[in-house]
DNA sequence: GACTGTCCTTGTCCTCTGTCAAAAGGGGGG
DNA sequence: CCCCCCTTTTGACAGAGGACAAGGACAGTC
């Protein structure tokens, strides 16, 4: 049975460094396409009140599972995973949320699974309680949350079929013909060449396999010419028809 | 390679038969569990105007994979499986769903999952353009469709752990539990015997299992006194504490 | 430039689960 | 009451992927 701890995950959570800049959302990078996108300026402005910027470093632990849930955020800049686990250690990654995601559990007692920094990330963080009062007043707001939520609903089933029926070729190809669209800007085409967020135990956790198993099966893809790998965290595609392919059937 | 193919799924979709009883939903057994069940009486009865009552029989498929977005429904009574496939026929069911859930795709374009009926139901069915618009201008309704969303979110990715992670015995312990949990009524503790919806193909479709497996892990916690299986659909467990403890490791 | 720790790759073996096949059990119809 | 069909169970075997172990590559540090 697989297990491994993973040192960075069991670093003390992030105490949020609140940002020097202290500028409104005018300047966010995200907020077309997060939820406060569609808020009226005035609305905006007291959401942004009742919010903080915050950093946190890769291998920060922003929500613990099982926590009591206690803050939300929009995510400004960086990757995370969410994360679930069992009691003997064993751990899948639920989900991997980008710029302008949302994250943290609205309306709930308990954070289901932990958030982790990937990368280096800047989050707009808001206390629970706040924000939670401030969506049942606006509803736009809520509107985008259910939006996005029902988004997120549908990704993870899709990857439930992954985690249930795939073979690991598949799995493999399936995750990087994801990420080449998931990675790409606002409204890009697919990316043939972009660097992993995740280590190799990560894609692992993504794919419910082991860390040999994705070195095996990224190798075999290289030697087929499918891919190329110029270094452990960049990926290429050269055959993105050959990769598709594999993604549907081994 | 595990492949089958479901005869009552291939079967034609729902003609939708509209309920002979065209009572309002006072007498709705689901209404307090249901999105509806939080609405003002006048707001209850502009939302009746606008969908119907339809019973499907087990088997029949209400919504197809991909197909456009065209309804959404309140399940009243019985059992249905969301299920996704991949092109050369496997399949994983991505959720089951019990009287007073809620079916359907609001406010995107395609279905991502087939419906079907796993016994015969009774829907309280909505055309999509209809219930998206009386949700966009009722916020208490949006805001209870967005709370059962994040719990279905909760739930999916807890199934992901289980699905990326466990092992047969695990899969099938953590199954048994749910459903005694789900079957139950409301508010009523976990149910010690009880009826599956399920066929061992199905139970098998949602563990990401085959047939033969569940059916060894089955016969095996039997033979080890955890449940007693009378008849092919009862289940019956003896030694909760003991299913719990497969249930985590095996 | 050598060192060191971490991450990744490769090799070998083994186990769990899938595959294929056949028998057994149950329920409904004649 | 028997028969037939379908679902489930059981058996034998194989193979994909996991476990364990060792070697290699890379980045940061001294």
């Amino acid at each position: 049975m697989m297990m491994h701890f993973d040192l960075a995950q069991t670093a003390p959570a992030a105490a949020p460094v609140p940002c020097q800049d202290a500028s409104f959302c005018q300047q966010c990078d995200v907020r077309a396409r997060a939820i406060c996108g569609t808020l009226e300026d005035d609305e905006r402005v007291a959401l942004n009140r009742l919010g903080r910027r915050v950093t946190v470093q890769a291998g920060q632990t922003v929500m613990w599972e099982g926590d009591d849930a206690t803050i939300v955020a929009n995510v400004i800049e960086g990757t995370l995973k969410l994360s679930a686990s069992t009691g003997d250690g064993r751990e899948q990654i639920v989900g991997v949320v980008y710029p302008s995601d949302f994250i943290g559990r609205p309306f709930g007692r308990s954070t289901p699974h932990s958030v982790t920094a990937l990368t280096d990330a800047r989050l707009c963080l808001f206390t629970r309680g706040a924000f939670d009062g401030f969506a049942r007043t606006h509803p736009e707001l809520g509107h985008r949350l259910l939006q996005r939520t029902l988004d997120d609903l549908d990704r993870a089933r899709a990857w439930m079929l992954l985690l249930g029926r795939k073979n690991a070729r598949e799995k493999i190809a399936t995750f990087l013909l994801d990420m080449s669209h998931r990675l790409a800007g606002e409204g890009a085409g697919p990316l043939d060449r972009f660097a992993l967020p995740l280590s190799r135990q990560q894609v692992a956790d993504v794919l419910g396999l082991t860390i040999e198993t994705v070195s095996r099966q990224m190798t075999d893809m290289k030697r087929a010419g499918i891919i190329a790998l110029p270094n452990r965290r960049t990926v290429e595609i050269l055959d993105r028809d050959q990769l598709a392919c594999c993604a549907e059937a081994a």
